[in-house]
DNA sequence: ATAGCTGCAAATGCTTTGCAAGGCC
DNA sequence: GGCCTTGCAAAGCATTTGCAGCTAT
């Protein structure tokens, strides 16, 4: 049990220091609602929820800050699927999204079961950043 | 040259009227700005500042609710690419995007331009609504 | 010691809303 | 005439920012 624990702790701390990011009290325990288990989908505000609801307190402003150099760090990945809330992915490799429009859920498809062929070319001077589907659903 | 001018905007007229939406002075005068030449993509903020510029006066308000009266009609489609504003494209054929993360350009990529396979079954209880397909680019 | 974080409150940017006045059918 | 639209100002959200005080290294 605490060597479990132990053993999670230092792996969240190392995640962070190898990416040069300070080990903060609020870096490490929002690390810990983000990189325990399975890969997560989250908006700010949904975590600072789920941080007020395991007592963890942290001001909105620092979660906005937090996601953001996480994702700067390669920790998290932004997804753009509606134009109101912003989307944090803990899966950061090459992957698509179903997105429920009724339940603002977010599923992941993984990266081989998705195809995807451009056979146009990118506008004059730009070059290929990442292709993103999105997949909409809506409730039968 | 009259006889242009009339048959453009007794089009525009009909194309208002037929998806039974009542004929004001700005919807017609946005409808032109809309569905007068080529496909375009517009954000709430661009067909108010091009209108001003043209010496149309309209509200903002009246703008958002223009677009969306207009997407409600199935006259124009909303997209979603980034979590700041809405985009409107008066494409509302099927097709997908390039988007220029840095000048915040959306050019259009035909539709048969594009396969996607998506051979992962939607989530439970849910039936797939719209595939969108956005290629970020970015300068070279 | 000091560069970097945090939290608060205020500011920002996009979008919606309430409501009185006006316009279309 | 009656219902729909418009325009304004205010409100609403999500997000960012300025800044004083704190903290990790």
């Amino acid at each position: 049990m605490w060597g479990v624990m132990r053993r999670t702790n230092d792996h969240l701390d190392d995640l962070l220091t190898a990416r040069g990011l300070r080990l903060t009290r609020q870096r490490r325990q929002l690390a810990g609602l983000l990189f325990t288990g399975n890969d997560r989908h989250v908006t700010a505000e949904m975590l600072k929820r789920e941080a007020a609801s395991q007592g963890i307190r942290v001001s909105l402003a620092t979660v906005y800050n937090t996601l953001h150099n996480f994702t700067r760090a390669g920790l998290l990945r932004r997804i753009n699927v509606d134009s109101v809330r912003t989307w944090f992915d803990t899966n950061t490799t090459v992957h698509h999204h179903f997105f429920n429009t009724r339940s603002l859920e977010l599923t992941d498809i993984p990266q081989d079961h998705v195809s995807v062929d451009v056979l146009t070319a990118p506008p004059e001077g730009t070059t290929i950043d990442q292709v993103a589907v999105v997949v909409r659903v809506t409730p039968r």
